[in-house]
DNA sequence: TTGAAAGCGCTAACAT
DNA sequence: ATGTTAGCGCTTTCAA
């Protein structure tokens, strides 16, 4: 692979000559720009990123974090539209993207490897479970870049991007009132899977209710599972059974749940909308077909992975920028599982 | 951020000890090793990886180049299947990932920039449409370490992996006969639209076809459509509506046109498996409900991921290694949308 | 307009 | 067991 000096030595010039016309600096002229440029088609001469980074301490790469790994099914979805806008945001800005593939789970996890290894000059954490507080205080000390996408950091001075998951719940619910349901059933986690985002679509719920009813929420209108779907679909068809009155809607805080939902209402043969509703919540699943087609809350993924490239790129160039917080409206997607009552 | 000649400074010996220490190279006195430990540790010294890889040539990082741009919907899930993989092989050797965000359709889209840029070792393409001849005969001519994961390159001399396509779409084939069905209609893609691993599944299914009828396949019971489930719904309703006898099966070249046309037998009352029979192709929703649930073919995408990342690093390491070549059998999937006649 | 020197952080090769 | 020198490819500063 040729390097600045043969190219210099082919072109008959110092090699800080070629190094001005590869960065189109000024002061060089016209022939001897000329001369040089042929010499780098000629040897075919590319500019070794590793002398740069190690000049300039840039990088123009970011590191994307998962430490919660590369999830199956939904969780997937979720990461991959994050990344999609992550990615078109990075190409606008010539910057390449670091998977690092440490997660939490491994012992040696470092949260800022690859800044601490000046791989990278940002971080961006998608899904992250908990950072420790020294790290926290690290970053924030040290001014590193970075944002977390998703789960609210323990510490109020690093930039976060987020849904609204709590007035997407309280909306929805308003929505689902407005269709004309009265008893509306809630299907959140269960406290040992307690998950922040999940847990602010049911107090949004809650808000809601309280809010069109004037009472509390019926505490067995809480209907709760885990991740899996058998348990979710034991856990709806228990509720079904034991309910008095029936609820006429399950308001699921995943499209998972909803989409377990539609599957247990099939093999009870309760046909959706017109025995009872589901809506759901996430909206990355829209390309694929159920049917009915759920109602959901469509998480605005990829303008929030553009959004977090865009915030971190403001930390780089001046680390003195003060930590942004940006929570995004997550609108409500109308479907064929929920109906009128 | 300290580096090896303040550490030095601190632990009073000079900087070549500390790259002894931290490389763990014997020949350090254990005292002397004690000390400059502890002083890596006041100064939260970390080893700049740019000054590494300049004097090294190794980055011991690896791109994936996904040439086609994040998809949607289930291209997604092909790519995110795959990256598991890949990252699951990256963490076992110590190898980073670097996600290049330029595709296809940028105009100055480079097939090698980040190898030319010295930024990673070699590169993993996914999803690749074509890559110009010329590029293909600089990477065999330069010996550039690189793999193709999916998309058979026009050039005998790069390492591929890839699934048997053909020999899927021939056992299924043979699993649908033995379930007693004799109209098998099979769902591809139009002509414009060509894809090889598609067209490949259906050579494999007219393969079985002629061996266990004795007869070439009728070709109206080859239905095609495009990418979108609207495209999708109509071809296999006209095809329903015209065809006599008609099939009692559909073998789906993907599972997404399993999911559509399930979708339009809902529509059309047609109960699945009683009325009729869908198979699909691809396996990697298995995450998803469907009710009834796709019988398909599960493609082993994540273990492809990793035979990526191995065949990579043998190439990186032996510059002369010779390419390899290999094709994954695709296990077919038993599902309750297939019936038995 | 061009070039020479120094240094970014690290390691290999050669002293001591 | 430890240190010195040189150089990886590039850019910045200063000089011509």
């Amino acid at each position: 692979m040729a390097t600045q000096k043969e190219v210099a030595k082919l072109a008959g010039v110092s090699f800080i000559t070629v190094s001005r016309v590869v960065n189109k600096e000024g002061n060089v002229k016209d022939e001897t720009r000329r001369k040089v440029e042929e010499a780098i088609r000629t040897l075919g001469y590319f500019p070794s990123f590793a002398g740069k980074a190690l000049n300039s301490g840039r990088n123009n790469t970011i590191a994307v974090l998962t430490p919660a790994r590369f999830g199956v099914g939904m969780e997937n979805a979720y990461l991959m539209n994050v990344l999609r806008g992550i990615e078109q945001s990075c190409r606008e800005h010539g910057q390449d993207i670091l998977l690092s593939p440490l997660s939490e789970d491994d012992p040696d996890f470092d949260y800022l490897r690859p800044y601490r290894q000046k791989k990278v000059d940002g971080m961006i954490y998608v899904g992250l479970r908990s950072i420790p507080p020294e790290m926290m205080s690290e970053i924030d000390e040290r001014l590193i870049p970075c944002v977390v996408l998703g789960d609210r950091p323990q510490h109020e001075k690093i930039s976060w991007i987020d849904t609204d998951n709590e007035r997407a719940g309280y909306e929805t619910t308003k929505k689902i009132w407005e269709r004309g349901h009265r008893v509306i059933a809630f299907h959140g986690l269960t406290a040992e899977h307690f998950n922040q985002n999940i847990s602010d679509r049911e107090k949004g719920f809650r808000r809601a209710v309280r809010e069109l009813s004037g009472l509390d929420v019926d505490e067995r209108l809480i209907i709760r599972g885990t991740y899996d779907h058998p348990s979710i679909q034991k856990s709806i068809r228990n509720a079904l059974e034991t309910l008095n009155p029936r609820p006429t809607v399950i308001f699921c805080s995943t499209d998972s749940r909803a989409l377990a939902a539609l599957h247990e209402f099939q093999l009870m043969d309760l046909s959706v909308p017109k025995d009872i509703s589901i809506v759901g919540f996430d909206g990355f699943l829209k390309d694929y077909v159920s049917h009915p087609s759920i109602a959901t809350n469509e998480q605005p993924l990829v303008d929030m992975g553009k959004r977090a490239v865009e915030i971190l790129l403001e930390h780089i160039t001046d680390r003195a920028q003060p930590k942004r917080e940006e929570i995004f409206f997550v609108p409500f997607l109308d479907g064929e599982s929920l109906g009128a009552m």
